[in-house]
DNA sequence: TTAAGTGCAAATTATTTGCAGTAAG
DNA sequence: CTTACTGCAAATAATTTGCACTTAA
């Protein structure tokens, strides 16, 4: 063990992973423990996309198919685990942070991180027209490199 | 003519729809100057995704392929003339209202409207990391139909 | 044992593109 | 005339699905 800080033991990334698991009733599988590992391991948030976490499996070393990351990180979104965000029409986005909050969009690269909610203050919102009633409102800040 | 007020003549839409392409210095192809009526033919402000404008000219009588919908819905957005907006991770829906302001998604059809910007009221905004600059903000307001 | 999960390859959906023909300046 | 535009059909890209096989409970 290189780094008793950082580095921690892939048994205790992935018993916090199956632990997630557990508090959500899914079935701890190989893949599932493994992609949960890659995602809450070190209990920082994490933006993903289905093909940036199938790289990071495949880096890591674990086999999981392509297909099982789509299907999971689907399974985490309705199981409450996770979040998906509308960003890009092109693909499609997954939060492990599922606290309703603002996002950052860096447009040159297209990433995903998060923005502090505590200095995002709406003062009004416009209201729902009848008949309807808000069920979230998602807010993206879109950045691009400063100019000069 | 069956109605004066709401029914114009096909001649006068299109009159506008030719003003609003030679605006953005566009070439008013037949398709174009079709399906720009079309978009904004009687003044009010749109929200289209390529098949919904593609079944509007095909109703319409408008002989427009589906692949000239999509270059000519990008050709706009390029132009300036109208803006994408990305809410819903699998279709692109397009605004001809260019300006700044908070959308409504209504979840049960998956369908857009305009939000009354002087309703929304941002009191702060997390500022830009270093290195980067807001591009832009996009509010999307998410509705389901009240409950009860 | 048995219902749920997995992996592959094929299917879908939204969108783009190559290219030959057509039309606008 | 000359370059941009159009339409089709084929190509992509992201994602889903059918189905035989595996595995957690």
């Amino acid at each position: 063990m290189r780094d008793g800080i950082t580095m921690q033991a892939t048994e205790t990334r992935q018993k916090r992973g199956a632990d997630w698991l557990a508090g959500a009733g899914l079935r701890p599988t190989r893949q599932r423990v493994a992609l949960a590992a890659l995602l809450i391991g070190d209990g920082k948030d994490r933006h993903v996309t289905a093909e940036s976490l199938y790289a990071a499996s495949c880096d890591s070393g674990e086999k999981v198919s392509l297909a099982t990351v789509y299907n999971t990180l689907r399974a985490f979104c309705e199981a409450g685990l996770m979040r998906e965000i509308t960003v890009d029409g092109s693909k499609s986005y997954f939060d492990t942070n599922t606290s309703n909050h603002p996002h950052f969009f860096w447009e040159d690269d297209a990433h995903l991180t998060d923005a502090p909610a505590e200095e995002l203050k709406i003062a009004q919102l416009p209201q729902a027209p009848e008949g309807a009633e808000i069920a979230k409102v998602d807010v993206v800040i879109r950045l691009r490199p400063a100019r000069g």
